[in-house]
DNA sequence: AGAACAAGTGCAACATTGTTGCGCATTGTT
DNA sequence: AACAATGCGCAACAATGTTGCACTTGTTCT
């Protein structure tokens, strides 16, 4: 099994990103924690970086697609590891990103069906779905 | 047929919201604006309002359940009419907001039959669904 | 290993937006 | 007309977005 560290190294190479110790902490960060990570706990574990590093470096995962943003409700930012390949061109995501209103947390829950959704006269190129609600624990 | 002021003001009051000039000029530009209006476009029809009273204005707005929030891809935010009837406990939306990557347009799109998601262990009280691609003027 | 180049990082500086308090103005009501 | 409750503009501060520039570091090629 291949470390952590040296998978995230070879996503930032991928996208001709350099390795550096920074980009390779807030990925471990982002990677270990429990669900999506709000920007708020993203800035209270990496305090050390400098507020425009931590800025930067969060839109360079970003535009590479290794991080997505999940923003729920349009409260807080939330950020999660892309768990598809994805690329600054798109998010291939085909999950939902779902918020408890008790706890907050904000997790990624895949979806079996793929959500087909057609609107008259349009081309539909992507749906981005935010459900909210009570999770098991606090059910 | 009711002039668009004296409803307006019978939607503020409704709310025991006072039916102020300001609060009226919003929401007529906020109606009469063809689609779902960013908030850049308010801030430039409103420029004689001061910054607060903006901010202020639309917070009681979406509040009360008046207006709503569609925040498409997390960029900028756009701001249109509730249709149905909401209140500051809930918005009671039953369409998407689609996003047309080309003129970036953002509408309110009636669905005929309701998306239902269900996802194990999870009470699930809310959804949000934003749709992005071509509009049908930019097909 | 060392040099050279491209890219990343910290600092300073400024712009935009969110947020609050307070005194004056306005609205809805008696 | 007068009162009470609310709304509004102004000032002030906080948080975040954004950029330029000089210094440091990662990667590649001898
Ligand atoms: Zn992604
Ligand atoms: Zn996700
Ligand atoms: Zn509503
Ligand atoms: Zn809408």
């Amino acid at each position: 099994m291949m470390d952590m560290e040296t998978k995230f190294a070879g996503l930032l190479r991928d996208r001709n990103l350099k390795a550096t110790p920074k980009r390779l902490e807030l990925l471990s960060v982002v990677a270990n924690y429990h669900t999506a990570i709000p920007y708020s706990e993203l800035q209270k574990e990496l305090h050390h970086f400098d507020r425009v590093t931590l800025y930067r470096t969060i839109n360079a995962l970003l535009d590479s697609g290794i991080i997505h943003k999940a923003s729920v409700s349009s409260d807080e930012v939330y950020y999660a590891m892309c768990k598809e390949y994805c690329t600054s061109e798109c998010h291939n995501h085909k999950h939902v990103h779902f918020k408890c209103l008790e706890c907050l947390e904000v997790s990624c829950v895949d979806v079996t069906n793929p959500i087909q959704i057609q609107i008259p006269n349009t081309i539909v190129k992507q749906v981005e779905i935010e459900v909210s609600g009570v999770c098991s624990k606090c059910i």
